[in-house]
DNA sequence: CGGATAGTTGGTCATTCGTTCAAGATGTCT
DNA sequence: AGACATCTTGAACGAATGACCAACTATCCG
């Protein structure tokens, strides 16, 4: 104990961090490093470095790169299903696909440098390990499902209805994804989240036969 | 002539190429190594390699990998203006935005790498240049209005009319792009395909008042 | 205290990258 | 024929990368 006393005192005292809050550290500062410098220049050194950590220690908690990667899509795929969750207003079908659709969206729109490392991770990890990029697509998609299910409980929609609709949500929010990255207009991106919305409502009407809930 | 003749005939023997036909080459061989390989694997090395070309002789056509990239936008941009043009049947606005969107989406299909480095290149461009890749997604933006306002002429449409079709049109075919490259799966892609057909028709039947042309 | 465990670090390795150069080969003029 | 512009090439350069190691230090436990 004194000796921790005595520690504090040098100049040079450096108070070590568990392995465990490191990885979690590294993951956060790669998802910034990406999202900064994209995929290709997400170098082993300018992660370390906004982790604030030796290069060393990277390879002291991850065997490679590569291993750190595969937290970080834990990590994405995880708050795919936390911004999905949070929009499920437990009410109609139609106003929950909505509001899904409105939670990425604006999740996008909150953070485009989130949605530009997600974009860059699937495609990178598509070529890399072409089921990986697939994993991080299709449990963000199953999450949409699980919402739409859990808002239909009461009125039979067969599991075809929901996949088709899932799939419209997921396409929409990526598209407008892919635009609002391009041309990081948020006005005009704040308005065309709007019109897809209006996408979305209208297809659900002729989809589901006229169900107009909310204009 | 007969220096021509003799040299024909020596093993060693290697005809020139101008320096216009291997920069039109080198261009075909980036999309190509792009395609495979991704953004970060197209390395000057493989491109040359694609092109059957020495190393050097890249940069003897191009100054550097950036100045051979530009004619790559040009390539990328070009192609889409085909295919637009291509799908533009000077029918009922109505007809020519479903056909706009079905000729990119076949495009899509027909050439997966395609698609995968025209998207690469947009991410790539937008962290690079910045209005680079904005260039591209903008010029093929434009081809699709120029298509629209052609099938639109006795109509009076509202330009800004015009603009939101185009966007969403653009959002479909390129949420169904990301959702055919994650997945592969070419028969669930034909069949998302007529289900963003049908997302496109709802929305344009509500939008321009209830004109349902086809089915 | 003293040894064991776990975190920390500077320096180094081979590899690959984009780029450059000097020298040679091929055409095309006069 | 010889001069000149235009391709062509092997080899090399410095910089950056992912990975690794041996030495060092903090912390914990008996």
């Amino acid at each position: 104990m004194s000796n921790y006393v005595d520690a504090l005192h040098r100049e040079d005292f450096v108070p070590r961090i568990s392995a465990a809050q490191r990885r979690s550290d590294f993951v956060n500062a790669a998802i910034e490093v990406i999202a900064t410098y994209g995929i290709d220049g997400a170098t082993t050194r300018r992660i370390a470095d906004q982790a604030q950590a030796n290069l060393a220690m990277l390879h002291y908690c991850y065997d490679s790169k590569e291993d750190l990667f595969a937290d970080v899509y834990e990590f994405v795929a995880g708050r795919y299903r936390d911004v999905v969750e949070d929009s499920d207003p437990h009410s109609t079908l139609v106003e929950t696909a909505r509001r899904t659709l409105r939670g990425i969206m604006e999740c996008y729109l909150e953070s485009p440098s989130f949605t530009a490392a997600t974009l860059d991770l699937i495609s990178w990890a598509r070529r890399q390990h072409g089921d990986r990029g697939m994993a991080v697509y299709d449990q963000a998609l199953k999450s949409v499902r699980a919402a739409l299910r859990g808002a239909s409980a009461d009125h039979a929609v067969e599991p075809e209805t929901i996949d088709q609709i899932a799939y419209v949500i997921a396409t929409l929010a990526d598209g407008f994804a892919l635009n609002w990255l391009t041309y990081e207009d948020r006005s005009a991106a704040t308005e065309q989240m709007a019109i897809t919305e209006s996408v979305l409502q209208s297809w659900l009407a002729v989809r589901l036969g006229s169900t107009p809930a909310t204009v």
